[in-house]
DNA sequence: TCTGGGGTCCTACGCCGT
DNA sequence: TCTGACGGCGTAGGACCC
């Protein structure tokens, strides 16, 4: 699903042949392992009537874009972020799939926990991917960092049915590079004494960090490949990018890296944001959208023993320029009521009126709800709002996600079109 | 071609207190 | 009392990632 799997296969190094000597993966302690077409993999494992058919897991709706796309399905030119629309015209025959988060999560909790079984320091950086730092296994095992990759890649296959490339490296970065260039199914070492050789024929947007901007702000003053990062004069490189994203690149090129592999680390923030079939312009539909998402990033935040103390509203015009509105609160707060609230002063008083297809509530300066200051009343409304959610929140665990919502969200005669009416159900 | 939804991080600027 | 430097915080926007 990342873009280094659309890395020249020319590029390979070739340590890994099936001929010749194993490489030296001495100092290879840290592993990048990623799911191969994930979503795409989940979906058709188990299912033979779709083997070998190009199978696209995306939004269906008239701007949904590709989520995943099985290798079959990129023979013909499918990516991920691509529109669901071109990627019908390029591969009509395609089967395509809504995704189904909640399957996608079950498996990534049991590849996670194979990885959990070999170091208890992993990093997940999505469902479908996660470094893995064996120091300490293989002290433990006796074993080769390209053992350990190699046990897991069959465990993944034997326990999930699914298939994933490992990267094992000196450093984050190169080891992130290193899967990409192994997929799919495939296995890569890159030993610390060839890091450089394989970085720097690589192009600037091969380095993390680097999008479709900067790699455009650096070709024009001559810069294309990681080496020629490498070799740049800082002051220049910040003249051209900016100071943390220069010494950051300069660095990652000439090899160094010295991020550590992080386990559990803390969100940062939490939301919702839904694009709609066709632009919005009735002020009173778009307040109801907000209260649904709302109500969503509320609830994500109770099912995380968070609380958030600023609200932020995003709201993406129909020429795609998008705005952003916030607000910090002085207690920190899990309650879609009070998010709610503030969502719609933001939407009131400082977005102007237009055609709209996109808004989304996010909650940030998130604390942990256990230790949260109580609100300083404790018998004031909000603490009667947030036990209604909560007793909410355990009926649609049990009864579905409909069962229970506000009264003006419940669908009226002649109510809206979009994705308002695609939740269907009756409340 | 026409751009999702979940996020993180960085930069810039204004305000405020020291 | 005024002024400037500086740091912290809040806010907004943008790039980037999967």
């Amino acid at each position: 699903m990342g873009r280094s799997g659309d890395l020249p296969k020319a590029l390979r190094p070739s340590t890994n042949g099936p001929d010749g000597p194993p490489p030296d993966d001495t100092g290879c302690t840290i592993l990048h392992v990623d799911m191969d077409a994930f979503y795409a993999s989940v979906e058709t494992r188990g299912r033979p009537e779709l083997r070998g058919r190009p199978v696209v897991v995306g939004g269906l709706g008239p701007r949904g874009v590709v989520s995943s796309a099985n290798y079959a399905a990129r023979a013909f030119g499918v990516r991920s972020a691509m529109p669901t629309a071109r990627a019908r015209r390029l591969c009509p025959h395609a089967v395509y799939l809504p995704p189904d988060f909640r399957r996608y999560q079950e498996v990534s909790r049991g590849v996670m926990a194979i990885f959990g079984e070999v170091t208890p320091l992993v990093e997940p950086l999505s469902l479908d991917e996660a470094f893995l730092d064996v120091a300490g296994a293989l002290r433990r095992t006796g074993s080769t960092p390209g053992g350990i990759a190699a046990g897991i890649r069959a465990r993944v296959a034997a326990e999930h049915g699914i298939t994933c490339s490992v990267g094992v490296a000196p450093t984050k970065f190169v080891a992130k590079l290193a899967s990409g260039m192994a997929k799919p199914d495939g296995l890569l070492v890159v030993p610390a004494d060839r890091v450089l050789d394989v970085l720097h024929p690589l192009p600037v947007s091969a380095l993390w960090g680097v999008g479709a901007r900067t790699a455009e702000q650096l070709r024009r003053v001559g810069l294309e490949t990681v080496a020629d990062i490498a070799h740049s004069p800082l002051p220049r490189l910040r003249r051209t990018i900016g100071a943390a994203a220069a010494e950051h690149l300069h660095a990652l090129a000439n090899g160094r890296d010295d991020r550590q592999v992080v386990p559990d680390a803390a969100e940062k923030s939490v939301g919702a944001e839904e694009t709609f079939d066709t632009d919005l312009y009735d002020r009173v539909v778009l307040r109801r959208e907000l209260l649904r998402l709302a109500e969503r990033a509320a609830a994500a935040l109770r099912a995380r023993g968070l609380r958030g103390r600023t609200v932020s509203i995003k709201v993406r015009f129909a020429d795609f320029t998008t705005i952003t509105r916030s607000r910090t609160l002085p207690v920190a707060t899990d309650v879609a009521r009070e998010v709610y609230a503030v969502a719609r002063d933001l939407f009131d008083n400082h977005v102007p009126d237009g055609a709209i297809r996109l808004v989304g509530v996010r909650m940030e300066q998130l604390v942990d709800a256990a230790r949260a200051v109580e609100q300083l009343t404790f018998d004031g409304p909000e603490r009667g709002w947030r036990d209604a959610e909560i007793a909410a929140d355990v009926a649609r665990t049990r009864f579905g996600s409909s069962a229970v919502r506000p009264a003006s969200l419940l669908p009226r005669e002649g109510g809206v079109g979009n994705s308002a009416k695609r939740e269907g159900g009756t409340g």
